[in-house]
DNA sequence: ATGGAAGTTGCGCATGTGTCCAACTTCCGG
DNA sequence: CCGGAAGTTGGACACATGCGCAACTTCCAT
């Protein structure tokens, strides 16, 4: 294996457990998987780690917050609160591309029974939930959302867009993909005082999204 | 171990299946660690079903089919659709004293790699669509609820209510039950047309359901 | 009572897991 | 150029997993 920095190498362990934990599950992945996905050996990956526990924490953290950050990044760029919205919604209309959502759902499982998880689950949760609030004030601000409870109906949207895509990722055949993002839409729109329509048609919208994230 | 019969020695391997699964979810559930339960051989449980996959989807079968069932019965009981959704609404609130939660997240998190678990997981899933779905038509039908898409909304509600629960259950700290309680109920007023309220307030229903189930 | 049927055993097998470590290779400062 | 430091190796170890199976025990119908 071609030589590298700790740091480096750390990054590239993180790298290579996410490419597997995309295949396979977080659960699923192991040090071997780990270690072939690098070429490397498996003993290197505890040169860097104490334990498999820690790499997979840091692939969750990893993922979770690069979703995280580059929606608030998006927030930040367009203003528009309505178009945030609507590829919030959007992007969870990949879910069933997209591994990251069954890494949610292994989390939450975990959560009750690892306290370490559970914080990190939780921070997370409300970082999403807060960025949605944040949205909805923004869009209440402007003029083009009316709400009276923003809080609630962030964590309203954001609770109903994960029970659906629960539905999608996990049993596949209960709920379809164009129905869980035309729903959420609605259900939005409604909270929102927004015209049906206004956040864009759903259908559309779930076929333009069949390529992976 | 002492002889039982086919059916009972079934229910003994189920019953101890959820025993263990309690203690160390679903997905950690072994069967060295059901037999040692039991007090008898691991052999035995093969006896009995193929695989272990078979096992966790007879467990999980058993305690979520229960509560459907009995939801079942009171929607038969009880002719009125709203106080039948009201309790719908009303029995998440007691989810965080009510392990059952607990199994189905971990349903959802193992059905994407036990094929058995899947299929029961979705089947019971669309079950309690089903029987949300008919209660909105019994209730359109009636004239109390208001809905132009009984399918559509009940998939809503009941995501939303288990995105909601989910929160509760897995992080404790993220959503309040009441709030959990009031923002389901004042999402499904808003789904049937009813004034606020008319399904009940939801914070004085939280307070009553601290007791467990 | 006796023989077959059915419940039960407990170990073996193949496979997979995390962890550890002594040896090897590569790099770079002196 | 050379010697120590740091990155890397690859297999050993102990343990866990689902599953299969031949032998053993218990029961009940004949």
């Amino acid at each position: 294996m071609t030589r590298l920095s700790a740091e480096r190498r750390r990054e590239a362990i993180i790298h290579a457990a996410l490419a597997v934990a995309r295949r396979k599950g977080l659960a699923a992945t192991t040090v071997r998987d780990v270690a072939a996905e690098m070429g490397s050996s498996s003993g290197l990956i505890h040169h860097y780690f104490d334990s498999m526990d820690e790499v997979l924490a840091a692939a969750f953290e990893r993922v979770a917050k690069e979703d995280l950050e580059q929606t608030e990044a998006m927030l930040a760029d367009l203003g528009d609160p309505a178009a945030v919205l609507a590829e919030f919604l959007g992007s969870y209309g990949r879910v069933d591309d997209d591994w990251a959502f069954q890494l949610w759902m292994d989390a939450w499982a975990e959560a009750a029974r690892r306290p370490v998880l559970r914080a990190t689950s939780a921070r997370l949760n409300l970082a999403w939930a807060a960025l949605l609030e944040r949205t909805i004030r923004a869009g209440v601000t402007s003029g083009v959302f009316h709400c009276t409870d923003p809080g609630g109906a962030a964590w309203r949207i954001l609770s109903l867009v994960d029970g659906l895509a629960l539905q999608v990722v996990a049993h596949r055949t209960t709920v379809d993909r164009a129905d869980m993002l035309a729903w959420a839409t609605r259900a939005a729109e409604g909270e929102l005082g927004l015209s049906a329509g206004s956040l864009g048609n759903g259908a559309r919208r779930a076929d333009a999204a069949t390529r992976p994230r």
